[in-house]
DNA sequence: CGAACAGGTAACCGAGAGGTTACCAATAGG
DNA sequence: CCTATTGGTAACCTCTCGGTTACCTGTTCG
């Protein structure tokens, strides 16, 4: 299960952040969020499918803890999308903006929208 | 828009890494997508409204950009997920446990389940 | 043992997300 | 000026998501 997707929903971040304060059983997850046991525990099924929540059984309740590793494949991806690249390609578009204007009182190097490919001749 | 949601889009957090090596028009970001330019249009507008992209017009084109200020909001709740807490409740249920299991053999302390509510009655 | 409690699953349902095609406005350029 | 290009919007359709109620299993304890 995507974990993107699991943190999508208000209500499993809810659970998110109560589960941040310790583990809690189901009951006490549900007294907290104003909706059904069953939809609490379908939303925990996607968390722990999501690997961000773990299950242990106790007898006959079932205590969910927060599973903070899970949490490091997102935090990764927003880490990448952070850094910006050595060289950013929206320097070369504007650079290809005015190649194209040039262009159009020289006519000449029409070639320079090969900087950006749009190959519609693929679609 | 609730970028948790914007996020959850594995086209859209496509278009995201694409936009994150610099800005491009939609009809380069949809050469990329295998998807209609109409259904790129609209996950763009979705991360424009959650903040995630900018877009600026330059004349019959749209060049949009990453904004990586957006993303704060969401590295920032990450950020307090993953902060454990000062003192850890789950060590309170642990000892829950046991307070329950001396509470059946001295049958005393039936006040025990006081330390997590699970306010049936409310619901 | 039998009642109460904890919790998962199934069946069902309405709303919304995401895709497509068709259409439109605006700009670029021969 | 006329056509191609860019890109947004509308209408439509399908499928999934999230909610509910009903039902079941397993554990606790009087």
């Amino acid at each position: 299960m995507d974990p993107f997707v699991a943190l999508a929903d208000p209500v499993r971040r809810g659970l998110l952040v109560r589960l941040a304060r310790g583990s809690a059983r189901v009951v006490d997850l549900t007294a907290e969020q104003s909706i059904s046991r069953p939809a609490v525990s379908r939303h925990l099924r996607v968390l722990s499918e999501a690997g961000l929540v773990t299950a242990e059984d106790r007898g006959r309740e079932r205590h969910y803890r927060l599973e903070r590793d899970g949490l490091a494949v997102v935090t990764d991806w927003l880490a990448t999308l952070e850094q910006r690249p050595r060289f950013d390609e929206s320097v070369l578009d504007g650079l290809d903006l005015e190649v194209r204007r040039t262009g159009r009182d020289r006519r000449t190097a029409p070639d320079a929208r090969a900087a950006h490919p749009s190959q519609e001749d693929t679609a």
